[in-house]
DNA sequence: ACAGTGTACGAAATCGGTTACATATTGTTT
DNA sequence: AAACAATATGTAACCGATTTCGTACACTGT
């Protein structure tokens, strides 16, 4: 089909080995300060760009990363797929996309095409941390640096402190007064989602509280999942107080349920989220969340796989914390439960 | 570093020739059914998956594609993203990502990475569709298919209507009973910007009502955009009674602006967005918006593109139009301007 | 008995780069 | 002047697959 123009073309019409070519687009090796500049000339003249293929090929290096998220369309990952595919675009490395889907036949799938089109390194969002997943991993071979995956593993991984993102808001809630909080969790079964729940149970028990069972329910963690636990609490005959969720998506679906079905928020009840993604600040009441850095997931994941790929670090596995913060907006405020009760 | 195990590796040890381990493999050519056998054991042994670089060096067919929108963070095109990830995988290909940020600059470096390495075909969501893309995207030779790109190109192209989405909306602000209707829209100089303003423009002169030039500004496409132009607005002696927003995040950072401002949305003013992204249900008042179908776009851009790289179609450029339809929520309603005056 | 056809498999070239090794010229040191 | 290092370039093997061409055998029909 489509010729395209080789070293060995570029060689030709400068007069010289291909080997010479390879040295000058490499800068490694000498070579002549004229020579160089006829093939400069050249190489702009034919528009030659090396092909990374027979580079792969020959260098074992693909240059190229997989890139595997379970959800493309939450705020957090988009944000951090933007960023680290600008960081690896600096470092001269593309990114191969999978959207897992939080499914862990499709992950093992990713995982599958991920090596069999020679990425150099994984950055891996995994929900399903699962013993087979890491076996998978290590048989492939290649560095992996693991996000927001909770479970000990024998690769770098990068995530918020443990469980903290859902103590900060449910001491919040606690701290203003509430006592009969409930929590929308994620997908069960899910280290991420284990850790959220912990970090609620945490501050419960730090507090003093009770856990009801039924004001525990876990869905997923997608703004759908958040309708409907919105809609099992407004059907309860003793509501919460305040709803801790376990990320922003799951707060704003439950927000429009209680809205929808006539509650004031936060006057009749309060509601937290995780993550600080945009839409939750755009949103009326704005949410309460929690701010989990993106661009600081990305900076933190590059740089590790990037020192991995370099051999500039070869020694135990590495956990990067990254910093939370508790944003305090519109949608919690003290509990008027006793007037309701009156 | 790692070494791999080879079709080499596999023909040793079922003792055959890689010719046959290929041919088995892709399933042309004769090969017995014990051989086949044999071979299928030890690839399974080794958990053997070809190199895809060296199948690429040597067919010329990559079977990966790049994938470039101008903001992954924009629910439209990270759900776009998504899908067109998973029909792809279908298909036995893959997508390098990248993210143009909506700059001219870096949708040509992500031009020039998607040539060298070695993309089969390019789905590419321009927003600057100038010459000079053009011709890049011809020397690269390889098939291509322009997402929202609405100027003429020598191309497959997939897009809405043109005009068609700020055309319902502003029309059904018209009907509502609005005359003073603002424009709030996209990043000046794109096509697509161009596209919505026209919609808008067009809506407005059907209806015999005249355009203030202080009724239509343009900053960009994003929620910042959005609130830049809420502040305008509100900050105007005599105010629109409606604005019809480029997209959703426009209008969502205009919503947030106003309501902050204490203007009641809709009974004070009206706004209107486009692309239908699930954020904007979730805010209130939800938002009126159109439907612009990430998934129907994703599935007729990878048939497109599809269709090219097998050759079953080659005549000339298509042009996929998405249908759209008006959604209409709490954020419109009819104008009260009337009693404010008094 | 022989040509023709379908089946089964292998040797070797090839894709477009990189690189180990060899060669040649020039400059510098002893 | 001989020895050595630095500079400049080329030859050819190689990465891991595919593919053309060729060989060999087993049938089948005449």
């Amino acid at each position: 089909m489509k010729k395209s123009v080789t070293i060995r073309d570029i060689a030709r019409e400068a007069g010289v080995s291909s080997t010479t070519v390879s040295r000058y687009l490499n800068q490694n090796g000498y070579v002549d300060a004229q020579t160089a500049e006829r093939i400069r000339a050249v190489v702009e003249q034919f528009n030659y760009r090396p092909s990374r293929i027979a580079q792969s090929l020959k260098t074992r290096e693909s240059h190229n990363l997989a890139l595997i998220v379970p959800d493309i369309q939450n705020p957090f990952y988009s944000s951090m797929a933007n960023k680290i595919q600008n960081l690896l675009l600096r470092e001269g490395y593309t990114a191969t996309f999978f959207d897992s889907g939080a499914d862990f036949q499709r992950e093992m799938t990713c995982l599958g095409v991920a090596e069999s089109i020679g990425a150099d390194g994984i950055l891996f969002a995994s929900v399903s941390s699962r013993r087979i997943i890491l076996n998978e991993l290590e048989r492939i071979g290649v560095p992996v640096v693991m996000i927001n995956s909770y479970d000990a593993c024998p690769f770098d991984s990068v995530h918020g402190v443990r469980s903290e993102s859902t103590y900060l808001t449910t001491r919040h809630l606690i701290e203003l007064g509430h006592r009969e909080i409930a929590f929308a969790g994620g997908t069960p079964g899910t280290a991420i989602a284990q850790s959220r729940k912990n970090g609620y149970l945490n501050a419960m028990q730090e507090a003093g509280l009770p856990v009801r069972r039924d004001y525990l329910i876990e869905m997923g963690f997608d703004s759908e999942s958040g309708r409907k636990c919105g809609t099992y609490f407004s059907a309860l005959f003793q509501m919460p107080t305040a709803i801790c969720c376990a990320n922003d998506l799951v707060a704003l679906g439950m927000l429009q349920v209680l809205i929808e079905r006539g509650f004031q928020v936060p006057q009749d009840i309060s509601i937290t989220g995780v993550d600080n993604i945009e839409y939750g600040d755009l949103c009326s009441p704005p949410l309460t969340s929690v701010i989990n850095d993106s661009g600081e997931f990305a900076k933190m994941a590059v740089k590790a796989l990037m020192e991995r790929l370099r051999g500039s670090y070869t020694g135990a596995p590495r956990e990067f914390l990254i910093p939370r913060r508790l944003v305090v907006r519109g949608s919690t405020a003290q509990p008027q439960r006793k007037e309701q009760e009156a």
